[in-house]
RNA sequence: GGGCCCGUAGCUCAAUUGGGAGAGCGCCGCCCUUGCAAGGCGGAGGUUGUCGGUUCGAUCCCGAUCGGGUCCA
C-alpha cells in the first residue's frame, strides 16, 4: 500500500467516525511563539484542548507535517528517525474518550478494509495503573494479558514524567500500539494520549480529573507505511527511497543501505525534504531561530555530499523530486520550486565558501603545530574555528587527524557547553504570557473585534492584569504597564505585519492610555498605563482608537496591496510578498526577486502605484470561503495560516488579497506614495520602503528643498547640481595634490552661474539628489551638509595654498641655504607657513637626500589654534643613537602639545601658533644637546 | 534574543606598544618580441563602511551605527 493511500485512508476512516478533516497546519507556525516548528499533530489544537476558543467541532483528524531536531544525530543512522515527517492524528475535545479511541485505533489497524494488519503481531502498552485502558484492551478488543504491558510514567505518560516532575497543567496517561514484523524487532506505530488530569503541585494527590477529557493520538505516517510495505526502515518506503536513490545519483555513488555512505545518503534525503517544505513556507536558511535550524540542516546535508567528494552545490537539484513525490498531497509546492531551488543553491554556494576558507585557515595552523612538534590540536582553536568562522567541527577533526594531530575534542566540548550557557541568557519575558492572561482567555474565549466598522465602542472590562502578570480587581497604579481585556474592542491587535492600535479606554472613574495592542489566541490585549482615576473589572468603558493614527495606518496598509500589484506588473509574477511591516503612513515590504531593480524601473513602479491611487478605486472587504477566494484569484502567502472563511480585500478590479488588516475605503485616500528605498534583504529577497499620505508629502518637500539648497550652495541651476558637485570634489582633490607637492599655484576656480531658481518636480528632484549623493557617496539627505563641508574644505585648502605662495623661499634648496652647523651636524629649523604633513615630510626627505648628516625640524601653523611640527634626521644620526621622536617630544610642549614617532621621522602637534619661533629656538638647543 | 570575527585600491589581502596607507593580481600607457605567451619601464585608482569620543596626532584605542560572516538558544 502506497504512502498516499495510507494517508487518505486514515483521514477517510475518521471522517466516517464523525471527525472534521482539517488541513495540516504550516510547518513553521509563526503564530505560536512557544515552538519554532510544528512538532506534532496536536499543536494547532492547543487552544482547543485548553478550552480557550469556541469549538466549531469536537472531533478532528489531520495529517500534519512536522519537524523535529531533537534526535538529529540519529537521522540516517536508525531506521525510524527523521527531521521532517508527517503525523496522522485524531483528536477529541471533550467528546469521545478512551473506549472509542482504542476501539477505532484497533479497527483501523486490523480491518481488511483499512490497514488489515495481522492482529497477532500487535501488542500494546498502558500506564501503570490505568485500569480503564487495561479493561478496554482486555475485554473490548480481547487482547490477552501478556500482550498488554504496563510502563512507568517516563514511557507512558504525557508529558513524560508529568505526575512527579511536572509541569503543572493538562496531562494524562497514554497507550502505545506496537507491531512486530516477521523476524524483526517490535516497532511503536501509534500513541494514544488520554488527557484527563490537571496537575497541581507535587505528589501526592496532585492529579485532579478534568471535566472535559480529551483524546490526542499520533501515528507516524512513514513508520506505519514501513510496516505496511514490509520494509525494515522508513527510508525504504515508496515516498522516501526514490529520494535516497536520487541522492546517490547526484553524488555519483550507488546506494548501499549498510554502508557509511548509505547513512549519508539517507541523511541528505531527509534534510532535503525538510528544507524544501520550510523554504517553500518562506522560512529560509539564516542566522536566527528557525532560520538557523534550516541552515544547519542544509549544511549537514551539504557536508555529507562534500565528504562524498562533491565540490559544488547539489542539494537544490533534488527539490523537483521531493515536489514530485509530495505534490498530490501538497500541490502548492509546485508553485515555488524555482524559488526554493534558488535559495538552496545560494546557501550551498555560501557554505562552500565557508568550508574552503575554513580549510585555508586550518591548514597553516596544522603546519605551525607540526613544526613545533605538537601532537594535539588545541580545543580553543577547534572552538574558535567553529563558532567564529563556521568551520564544521567534523571537518576540522578530519583534517587534523589526517595530519597526524589529535584534536582535543574534550576541551572543545567543554567550551561549547559554556558557549551554550552564555548564549542563552537573554529571553525577555513577554508581558501577559500565560498565568493571569491564560485564565482570562479561558473565561472569555474571545474579544469581538469591531474595528472594521467602528473606532469607538462601549465595552465592558473582562479582566485586568498588571506587569507582574497578576490578575487585578481594580487598577489604581498609574506608573506601571498593565493589560486590559474587553468583551469587544475597536483596537486592532498587531498581526499580518500591521502594528497594533493606540488610543484610550475611559470609564466614568478613570482613563487608560493604550500604547499597543496585541493578540493572544482570540483575545485582544490592550497594553498601556492608567493615567487617571481607577478602572475596575466589570466597568463599562468607552474604548476609542486614535483615529488619525489609525487612518494613517489604513492608508499605508492599502498602499502595500497597490505596491504588490505594481511590483508584479513591472517585475513579473515571481515578485511575491515575503512579509511586510505597516506603520502609520509608512511601510516596508519584502518581496521575492532575484536581481537588483534599476532606478528607471523603480520609478515606473512608483508611477503605476500612484496612478492606481489617483484612479480612486473603491476598496472593499468581504468574507468569502477559502475556496471562493482561491478561485477568484486572490493573492495568498505561503506559510501563512488563513481562517476559513477568510477576509478578501479588493481594490477596483486590479487587486484581490486575503488580508485581516484595516484599509482605506478608496485608494484616493492614500494621497501619495513615495518610494524611499529599495535594497537587497537576503538572497532572493528585496526590501522596499514606502511612505504614504502626509509622510510622503513631507518626504517629497524635503527632497525638493534639499536640491534647491544644493543649487544655492553651488550657485548653479538645479539641473547642474550633480555635475557641479563632482567638480567641487575634483577641485578639492586637485588642491590637496598641489599642497602635497609643494606647488603653490592655485588652480582656476570652478565657474558656475545660477540663471534661475526654477523648482523641479519631485521625480526630477529625487533623481538629481540621488545622482548627487551617489557622486559623493552619502545618503541623499546628507548631500547638503556634505557639499557645505566640501566647500569649506576647499576654502581652507585655498588659503593654505595662498599662504604657501606668499611664504616663498621654502623649497628644500632654500632651506639648505639657511642650515647652521652644530657639532658637525647640519641643523635646519624653519617655519613653513601653509605646510601640511605630506609636504613637510617630503621636504625633509629631499633635504636628507641632498646633504648630511642633517637634522630638520619644520613647523607650520594650522589655522589659529593648531601647530604642526615635523622632524627628521639622517640615518647616520639614528645610528649614533639620536632620535627624531625624542627631539619633538622635548620641543612640542613649547607650543602646548606633545608628540612622538620613529627615530628617523617624527611629528608632533600643539595649540599655540604664536610660540612657533620660540619652539624652533628650543629645537636648536635640544638638537645641539643631542649632538654633544 | 545572546556570543565571537570582519569592513583598507576593481579583486585578494598587508601595515612591529597610535606617528610617512602598501603588496600581488587586474586596469591604462610605453618598450622588447615575427606572432603568441611572457618580460621590462612608467601611470592611474583610497574621505581606511559611517558618525562621534580620547589624543598634539587614529586604519590602529573607546562608543554608537550600518553592512557582511559565524555559533548557540
Amino acid at each position: 500500500m502506497k504512502t498516499n493511500e495510507i494517508r487518505e485512508k486514515y483521514l477517510d476512516f475518521f471522517k466516517e467516525k464523525g471527525h472534521a478533516v482539517r488541513p495540516s497546519d504550516v510547518l513553521v507556525p509563526k503564530w505560536d511563539p512557544t515552538v519554532l516548528f510544528t512538532p506534532a499533530g496536536m499543536n494547532q489544537f492547543k487552544d482547543h484542548f485548553l478550552g480557550n476558543v469556541e469549538l466549531d467541532f469536537t472531533r478532528a483528524t489531520t495529517c500534519q507535517k512536522c519537524l523535529r531536531t531533537g534526535d538529529i544525530d540519529n537521522v540516517g543512522r536508525t531506521a525510524y528517525h527523521h527531521t521532517f515527517f508527517e503525523m496522522l492524528g485524531n483528536f477529541s475535545f471533550g467528546d469521545y474518550f478512551k473506549r472509542e479511541a482504542i476501539n477505532w485505533a484497533w479497527e483501523f489497524l486490523t480491518e481488511k478494509k483499512w490497514m488489515g494488519l495481522d492482529k497477532d503481531r500487535l501488542s500494546v502498552t498502558i500506564y501503570l495503573d490505568d485500569e480503564e485502558a487495561f479493561e478496554i484492551w482486555r475485554n473490548d478488543i480481547g487482547l490477552s494479558g501478556d500482550r498488554i504491558s504496563r510502563e512507568e510514567e517516563d514511557e507512558n505518560f504525557w508529558p513524560a514524567e508529568a505526575p512527579s516532575k511536572g509541569p503543572d497543567g493538562v496531562c494524562g496517561p497514554c497507550s502505545e500500539i506496537y507491531y512486530t514484523p516477521d523476524g524483526g524487532k517490535e516497532v511503536e506505530i501509534w500513541n494514544l494520549v488520554f488527557t484527563q488530569f490537571n496537575r497541581t503541585g507535587d505528589p501526592p494527590n496532585n492529579l485532579h480529573p478534568l471535566p472535559n477529557k480529551n483524546i490526542d493520538t499520533g501515528m507516524g505516517l512513514e513508520r506505519v507505511t514501513a510496516v505496511m510495505q514490509g520494509v525494515d526502515t522508513n527510508y525504504h518506503i515508496d515516498s522516501i527511497r526514490p529520494l535516497v536513490e536520487a541522492a546517490g545519483e547526484v553524488c555519483d555513488i550507488k546506494y548501499d543501505p549498510n554502508s557509511d555512505d548509505g547513512r549519508r545518503l539517507r541523511r541528505i534525503a531527509d534534510h532535503v525534504r525538510a528544507c524544501t517544505f520550510s523554504i517553500h513556507e518562506n522560512t529560509n536558511p539564516g542566522a536566527k531561530a528557525e532560520n538557523s535550524v534550516i541552515r544547519t540542516l542544509m549544511r549537514r546535508a551539504f557536508l555529507d555530499g562534500y565528504q562524498l567528494g562533491l565540490r559544488e552545490s547539489f542539494l537544490y537539484q533534488m527539490v523537483p523530486q521531493v515536489v514530485e513525490i509530495m505534490k498530490s498531497t501538497y500541490p502548492e509546492l509546485t508553485e515555488t520550486v524555482e524559488r526554493v531551488q534558488r535559495t538552496m543553491k545560494t546557501e550551498e554556494q555560501g557554505f562552500l565558501n565557508v568550508v574552503e576558507s575554513g580549510i585555508a585557515r586550518v591548514t597553516p595552523m596544522i603546519a605551525t603545530l607540526r613544526e613545533s612538534k605538537q601532537t594535539s590540536f588545541p580545543g580553543e582553536q577547534l572552538f574558535e574555528l567553529h563558532t567564529t568562522y563556521g568551520v564544521p567541527i567534523e571537518l576540522t577533526e578530519k583534517l587534523t587527524l589526517d595530519a597526524g594531530l589529535v584534536p582535543d575534542m574534550e576541551h572543545y566540548q567543554l567550551m561549547m557547553t559554556e558557549h551554550e550557557g552564555t548564549s542563552n541568557t537573554g529571553e525577555k519575558g513577554v508581558m501577559g504570557g500565560g498565568g493571569a492572561v491564560e485564565q482570562i482567555k479561558n473565561e472569555v474565549k474571545s474579544t469581538s473585534f469591531m474595528g472594521y466598522e467602528k473606532t469607538e465602542t462601549t465595552s465592558v472590562i473582562q479582566g485586568l492584569v498588571d506587569s507582574s502578570n497578576q490578575r487585578l480587581e481594580k487598577l489604581t497604579a498609574t506608573t506601571t504597564d498593565s493589560i486590559v481585556v474587553l468583551n469587544e474592542s475597536p483596537f486592532y491587535a498587531e498581526s499580518g505585519g500591521q502594528v497594533g492600535d493606540k488610543g484610550t479606554i475611559e470609564s466614568a472613574g478613570g482613563k487608560f492610555d493604550v500604547y499597543d495592542t496585541k493578540k493572544d489566541g482570540d483575545v485582544i490585549k490592550h497594553l498601556g498605563q492608567l493615567v487617571s482615576g481607577e478602572l475596575k473589572d466589570g466597568d463599562e468603558v468607552t474604548a476609542s482608537v486614535d483615529t488619525s493614527r489609525r487612518n494613517a495606518i489604513r492608508r499605508a496598509h492599502s498602499a502595500t496591496h497597490i505596491l504588490h500589484y505594481s511590483l508584479q506588473k513591472h517585475l513579473g509574477n515571481d515578485a511575491h510578498q515575503q512579509g511586510s511591516k505597516v506603520w502609520d503612513d509608512a511601510f516596508r515590504f519584502d518581496y521575492s526577486h532575484h536581481q537588483g531593480v534599476d532606478d528607471a524601473t523603480l520609478q515606473l513602479i512608483e508611477e503605476t502605484a500612484n496612478d492606481r491611487v489617483q484612479s480612486s478605486a473603491s476598496i472593499e472587504a468581504k468574507l468569502v470561503s477559502l475556496e471562493d477566494a482561491r478561485s477568484a484569484g486572490a493573492m495568498m502567502l505561503f506559510g501563512e495560516k488563513y481562517p476559513d472563511p477568510c477576509r478578501m480585500v479588493s481594490m477596483g478590479d486590479f487587486s484581490k488579497e486575503l488580508c485581516g488588516g484595516t484599509h482605506a475605503s478608496n485608494t484616493s485616500e492614500i494621497g501619495l506614495m513615495a518610494i524611499k528605498s529599495d535594497s537587497n534583504q537576503s538572497a532572493g529577497t528585496r526590501r522596499i520602503e514606502v511612505l504614504t499620505g502626509a509622510a510622503a508629502e513631507a518626504y517629497q518637500n524635503q527632497i525638493i528643498d534639499d536640491v534647491n539648497k544644493c543649487a544655492e550652495l553651488l550657485n548653479c541651476d538645479v539641473r547642474n547640481v550633480p555635475e557641479q558637485t563632482q567638480l567641487l570634489i575634483a577641485r578639492s582633490k586637485q588642491l590637496k595634490k598641489q599642497l602635497d607637492s609643494g606647488k603653490s599655484e592655485i588652480p582656476s576656480p570652478i565657474s558656475s552661474s545660477r540663471a534661475n531658481s526654477e523648482k523641479l518636480n519631485f521625480i526630477e528632484s529625487k533623481k538629481i539628489l540621488r545622482e548627487t549623493a551617489r557622486a559623493i557617496n552619502v545618503d541623499i539627505f546628507d548631500a547638503v551638509s556634505r557639499i557645505d563641508s566640501a566647500q569649506a574644505e576647499v576654502e581652507k585648502l585655498e588659503s593654505q595654498l595662498k599662504q604657501l605662495e606668499s611664504a616663498g623661499g621654502t623649497s628644500p634648496d632654500d632651506l639648505i641655504k639657511n642650515a647652521v652647523e652644530v657639532s658637525g651636524i647640519q641643523v635646519i629649523c624653519a617655519d613653513l607657513p601653509g605646510g601640511n604633513p605630506n609636504l613637510m615630510r617630503g621636504t625633509i626627505d629631499q633635504i636628507r637626500k641632498k646633504i648630511g648628516p642633517v637634522a630638520v625640524m619644520l613647523a607650520a601653523a594650522q589655522g589659529d589654534s593648531k601647530v604642526l611640527l615635523v622632524a627628521g634626521i639622517s640615518k647616520e644620526l639614528v645610528e649614533r643613537g639620536m632620535s627624531a621622536g625624542n627631539w619633538v617630544k622635548e620641543v612640542a610642549p613649547v607650543v602646548g602639545g606633545g608628540g612622538g614617532g620613529k627615530p628617523d621621522m617624527a611629528q608632533a602637534g600643539g595649540k599655540d601658533p604664536t610660540k612657533i619661533g620660540e619652539a624652533l629656538e628650543k629645537a636648536k638647543t635640544v638638537i645641539a644637546g643631542f649632538a654633544r
